[in-house]
RNA sequence: GCGCCAGUAGCUCAGUUGGACAGAGCAACGGAUUUCUAAUCCGUGGGUCAGGGGUUCGAAUCCCUUCUGGCGUGCCA
């Protein structure tokens, strides 16, 4: 926002002086706040252009900038920097706009309604959901919620592997538990079978509704075991999810893409593309011509499909959905199937380069230092609802979205639990509620910002206050480059540092004294456009912003 | 072997897409509460940005290479 003004101002210099230049400067916001609120690269970058010397030609450019209005000092530094300080006058009038957009600041028309699809999750529907899956919820929701606010329009799917192998296996395991509940004793549990204790509550509930189901055919009683046991897995997941404020726009299920032939119409397309061949009894796809390490199945040997068909078909909708944008969000052991997915598009004549792959990188559970080793088959496995009933919805979506998708990421469940000021989520929360609180309390001493005059504005002279506008007016700029990256992170880092620097100057400057109303209300208005700021970034990120704690 | 991802303070991690002396939190040590919430603030110590080469005005960031770790490399999903 402000960096484009600058960018702006100083192109409209350059032509006014009749410089050549190119445009691949950059005006950013120092590290060293004693080098400008901004500064700009520029005389650096276009000195050769006109054989001058980056510090001749800064000069020049300074020269010009001492004359406008909105800036306080603009000054040359080290091999050619520009540095742009603005006028304190400058910094009010945006803080008034901030104010006017309140719960609206940050959003943008970026994204000009591209369309976008965001998969994520997608677990197997045949247990709770893990700490893996919560990571990629909390990331899915917090970058569709980013990127619907800057724009974009954002949705987000779930694919369920309603069909196929595990969930054959699904349907043995619960009942071999039916067949205990009816006395009989199964002395190995088959090592390939579904381990966990909810397989037994399912079959509790199974046996509570229908207890005669041992004297069914075979197929009948497997069909009847397969359809419970799906339907009560995926409203598990689905109940863990709304504990965890995600939803999906829709549930994409591999079972009605069979049934509506979407399989057979693979296999057709890939044949007429001349991209299958046969050998030893199965059909091959030859994905070599397109990128792949080696050819892959695609019907086996045994007649049936390989998991890769459908989830071609999967994607075909996609394409045929008309979306700007695809994401798939998924599990690093999943990078070594994308190539031979985008074979499959490339071979069908789609644009691969729609499709963009985000891999979130596994997560390592600590408890008192020792790692909690998690496995689905053996049933020792830590659920999303465990981690929201021990830490909270909040600080494990914090904890989640603050770290970049593709570095992992250790979670000590020890310390999470604790709900000590270890947990940044509640530091950022905190301020929200202080802020509150100090709202409170000017009320209680009747200072109000009902009539607020804008003139008060001037009291906002402290080099600490003019940086806290500075950081809230970044917001807007950052929502769009976390879109742009794929990198929610960038919020929570954000936030965390706002949230920061309210604390110290909390510390530092006494907010509402009676003695002085006129400054008491212009830092009053600076604290209550903060603590909207840091509602929206919560808000963004899934996070409740309490008004006390 | 090949492919993908990572390697930054004792620990967990940032670093705004190539900018100025590399930053937080935790842990360690020392301070601050007659107060608008101490879930806070202030201070001290802590670094060969895994190693080496290259690209250029300028590299933690880009290229090459070596080392280390994770994952992948099924007619499993």
């Amino acid at each position: 926002m402000v960096k484009d003004k600058i960018r702006k101002d100083i192109v409209k210099c350059l032509k006014q002086l009749e410089l050549k230049f190119n445009d691949n400067f950059v005006v950013e916001v120092p590290n060293n706040p004693e080098h400008g609120d901004f500064s700009s690269n520029v005389a650096l970058v276009n000195a050769k252009l006109n054989k001058v010397s980056p510090q001749k030609l800064a000069e020049k450019i300074i020269e010009y900038f001492s004359k406008k209005r909105d800036y306080k000092s603009v000054s040359v530094a080290g091999p050619g920097f520009i540095n742009f300080k603005l006028a304190n006058n400058f910094y009010h009038r945006k803080l008034l706009e901030i104010n006017e957009k309140n719960r609206k600041f940050g959003s943008s028309e970026y994204g000009n309604k591209k369309k976008v699809l965001l998969e994520f999750i997608s677990a197997n529907p045949t247990g709770p959901l893990n700490v893996v899956s919560a990571r990629a919820a909390a990331f899915g929701d917090t970058l569709c919620r980013i990127m619907r606010f800057v724009g974009f329009r954002a949705y987000k799917e779930f694919y369920i592997n309603d069909a196929g192998n595990q969930v054959d296996i699904l349907a043995e395991s619960l009942e071999l538990r039916y067949r205990e509940l009816h006395g009989e004793r199964i002395d190995e549990f088959p090592p390939e079978a579904y381990h966990g204790e909810y397989i037994k509550d399912l079959a509790a509930k199974l046996n509570s509704v229908e207890s005669k189901l041992l004297h069914y055919s075979e197929t009948d009683r497997l069909r009847r075991m397969k359809q419970f046991a799906l339907e009560e897995v995926h409203k598990m997941q689905q109940e863990s999810l709304k504990r965890f404020d995600v939803t999906f726009d829709n549930w994409m299920s591999e079972k009605k893409l069979r049934q509506e032939g979407a399989v057979e119409e693979v296999l057709s397309y890939l044949a007429e593309a001349h991209c299958t061949y046969e050998k030893d009894e199965a059909i091959w796809f030859s994905s070599t011509e397109f990128g792949d390490e080696k050819d892959r199945v695609l019907m086996k040997a045994d007649g049936n499909t390989t998991y890769l068909v459908p989830d071609i078909a999967y994607h075909l909708t996609k394409y045929q959905r008309k979306f700007d944008y695809l994401i798939d969000i998924l599990g690093p052991d999943h990078h070594g199937y994308v190539p031979r997915l985008k074979a499959a598009i490339m071979a069908l004549g789609y644009d691969v380069n729609k499709l963009e792959i985000i891999y979130l990188q596994h997560i390592t559970l600590f408890e008192g230092g020792q790692q909690v080793k998690m496995s689905k088959r053996a049933g020792k496995i830590v659920t999303m609802d465990d981690l929201i009933d021990e830490v909270g919805k909040d600080a494990a979506r914090y904890f989640f979205v603050s770290r970049k998708p593709n570095a992992h990421l250790e979670f000590d469940l020890e310390l999470a639990k604790k709900k000590s000021n270890e947990n940044p989520v509640y530091y950022v929360q905190y301020a929200h509620a202080r802020i509150a609180s100090i709202l409170r309390k000017a009320k209680k001493e009747k200072i109000s910002l009902k009539n607020f005059d804008h003139k008060l504005l001037r009291k906002l002279n402290k080099e600490d206050e003019l940086t806290i506008i500075k950081k809230m007016l970044e917001l807007p700029n950052l929502l769009i480059s976390a879109a742009d990256a794929r990198e929610p992170h960038r919020l929570a880092n954000y936030v965390y540092d706002l949230a920061g620097m309210f604390h110290k100057y909390y510390a530092k400057f006494k907010i509402v004294d009676k003695k002085n109303p006129e400054l008491s209300q212009s830092r009053l208005f600076l604290i209550s456009n903060i603590k909207t700021v840091l509602a929206v970034c919560l808000h963004l990120m899934g996070i409740s912003a309490p008004q006390k704690m």
